[in-house]
DNA sequence: GGTAATGTCATGGCTCAGAA
DNA sequence: TTCTGAGCCATGACATTACC
């Protein structure tokens, strides 16, 4: 007695704007769930939506889309990635050649979707899957062996001994990092004490990651149409003193060039936190081994 | 109208956390 | 220790759209 749900359609370039800013809103209030968001934060989107745009959908429908999106998001991540490869960020658009994007089709079913349909908002979906998704052979899945992306993240900021501690303790990494150890038989306390230690920073380090990410937020609305300040990045960059060639340089360099927001976030960073910041970043890029 | 491409929906398998 | 509920991912089915 099941009655069909409505098919909901999301050809609306504002509905999908809406949804993604919404859900990068709630992301930033609420954190996440896993990869996706918070129950209360769908119901919170849902509302917006109805709201703003008089549009009706329910939780596993924006939850669909929420996936789809970030399906395309990781390939156009991966593309963009590419080197050779001419992304315009004006068109939004690859310069690819028809051998190109046949041969990436091959890898990816959603290259050609990009192809024919370009990433909506793609500024958006990096500020929203940024560090949640994973792209390439360093993938992570439920059955991956590597570290989940937002625990690697908070990982970083951790001081070495801690990471590398955690490492030892996890030779996969994903297990622990993952929220899903596989490995709970015959682990002792001292693993769990440890982990206690490690989650203790790990929400110390998760306030001060929403707190900075609710100033950018809000620095965000209020200063939309503000230039950019590489200036004052680079000014900054000159004073860790880290020099040319250098790794962490170099990294800073290309999160400069990613977005304005990243060189918001880097402003707004001690400079006790820079470093750590600067090599997270590394690692994702694959600048630090 | 037929067909292919694209987008949306539904479901199964896997895993984990928490309760019993 | 076992059971149960929930989340995530992968995948296939189905609906819609565009093109010929």
């Amino acid at each position: 007695m099941s009655e069909k749900k409505p098919r909901v359609s999301w050809k609306s370039e504002a509905v999908d704007k809406a949804f993604l800013e919404a859900c990068l809103d709630e992301v930033t209030i609420n954190g996440r769930d896993g990869t996706s968001l918070k129950g209360c934060s769908w119901k919170v989107v849902g509302e917006k939506l109805k709201n703003e745009h008089n549009f009706i959908v329910d939780r596993a429908q924006m939850k669909n889309r929420y996936d789809y999106i970030k399906k395309k998001f990781v390939t156009w991540v991966k593309l963009r990635n590419k080197t050779g490869n001419l992304y315009n960020p004006v068109t939004n658009t690859f310069s690819m050649s028809d051998e190109e994007w046949v041969a990436e089709g091959k890898l990816d079913k959603y290259v050609e979707k990009l192809r024919n349909a370009p990433l909506i908002c793609p500024d958006l979906c990096t500020k929203l899957f940024e560090g949640v998704v994973s792209t390439g052979v360093h993938c992570w899945g439920p059955s991956s062996t590597l570290p989940h992306p937002a625990e690697e993240f908070s990982a970083h900021d951790m001081d070495e001994d801690h990471y590398t501690q955690m490492e030892t303790d996890a030779p996969h990494a994903s297990d622990e990092s993952s929220g899903r150890s596989k490995h709970h038989e015959g682990q002792g306390n001292s693993k769990r004490v440890r982990r206690n230690i490690f989650d203790d920073d790990l929400r110390e380090v998760g306030k001060e990651i929403v707190n900075v990410a609710k100033m950018l937020v809000e620095s965000e609305r209020l200063n939309r149409e503000k230039k950019d300040d590489v200036d004052a990045c680079m000014e900054k960059l000159e004073k860790m003193e880290w020099g040319e060639g250098d790794p962490r340089y170099d990294t800073a360099l290309l999160l400069f060039g990613e977005s304005a927001d990243l060189r918001k976030v880097w402003l707004r960073l001690k400079t006790s936190s820079c470093e750590s910041w600067v090599r997270n970043a590394g690692r994702k890029y694959r600048l630090f081994e």
